[in-house]
DNA sequence: TTTATCATGTAAGTTGTTACATGATTCG
DNA sequence: CGAATCATGTAACAACTTACATGATAAA
């Protein structure tokens, strides 16, 4: 059973949902999968047609609203039995990356209202983070009364979207908690210039 | 300026706490900066070559204790200014990639059975790294009473070990959430051949 | 007519992975 | 003497990124 490349599913899951052109896809990745995974743009084109090569996909040429020609690509059947049949298959480790936790790993080694600083700033990226995809469950509830959403599709975003919501809340809880850890009276509290 | 590459701070993180070789410091990023950071051995002994190149680091020569010769690397006070100000520099917006939300993703379009089976497959594949970390948090404070470890470096690794933790904490939940969100009542509820 | 957005692609480079290759020492 | 662990590397490949390249249409 040859496995496919990542954007290669995410296209298909992007497909499975409404028929899109790849310049829709980047779009629709940008809004709706962003928190957990993206590519460029280059990289979808390439996959599109690697997909169609082997009929998972097809594409039909429309003319643009406003713009040029479009290739609008639909999963096929046997697209959508690769795809589903790949969601419901084992999970596999997941391996995390974070670089910044690298600098974390160093802050015993740095004064320490850097360190804070620079926790701060942290803190800071991962709060805007979690509001902005509290605003989108907001609109995705809209979306969904308002019809403009299958049940099906609904769920999955539903899903994914508390994921990134809990995420970045846990993360934002870790910088309070690190900020105080922190601030706590050690042996070396590095003082700083200004300390009597 | 040159930013050097993400596996190089990794390396010399590990070689500001002491000197290693690249054997050793392959089995410190499994045991301590694995929930955030991994490279294969493969990747290190080239950047270690790079980085004395560059003159962050140095090596000797020592005879192994049971096994054959190893490289000791050791960082140099370049390395440690390169590594320190690298730190304390800005953070850097964090793209996650998780595919396993991609699947999650496509789970309304999954009979309702099997999207829970992989849900519980996935929550027990997190509670397992959870329990994981907290046992190193304990290992962590024994080695610390015992004095084979700096303030410095206990910091670092204390913040980084609960960020894992919290991590994963979150993981699970989300996971049990998940899983009352597809127990719940829906429009099409999908029912198995057992249901009356 | 310039700019912004829509739309699709290619080329080159970065970073990392898997598999391959080698060889010493120790323990059973 | 065979297996496990220690120890260091190379080669081939995979996947993604940045920068480059092109061109249509619409609004200013």
């Amino acid at each position: 059973m040859g496995m496919r490349k990542p954007v290669e599913y995410v296209i298909l899951a992007g497909l499975l949902r409404r028929p899109r052109s790849g310049y829709d896809l980047s779009g629709w990745m940008q809004r709706e999968t962003s928190h957990y995974f993206t590519v460029g743009h280059n990289r979808i084109y390439p996959a599109l047609s690697e997909l169609e090569r082997d009929g998972l996909v097809v594409h039909e040429v429309a003319p643009g609203d406003r713009g040029p020609e479009r290739k609008v690509y639909s999963i096929t059947e046997t697209g959508c039995e690769v795809l589903l049949s790949w969601v419901d298959s084992p999970p596999v480790e997941r391996q995390v990356r974070d670089e910044q936790l690298v600098k974390v790993l160093c802050y015993g080694f740095l004064p320490i209202e850097r360190a804070l600083a620079r926790l701060e700033e942290i803190k800071a990226l991962h709060e805007e983070k979690l509001a902005r995809y509290e605003g989108y469950r907001g609109e995705l509830e809209i979306e969904l009364r308002e019809g403009r959403l299958s049940d099906e599709a609904y769920l999955g975003t539903l899903l994914t979207l508390r994921r990134g919501i809990g995420a970045e809340r846990s993360y934002v809880e870790w910088c309070e908690e690190a900020t105080k850890v922190l601030s706590s009276p050690r042996k070396d509290p590095a003082p700083g210039p200004g300390s009597p």
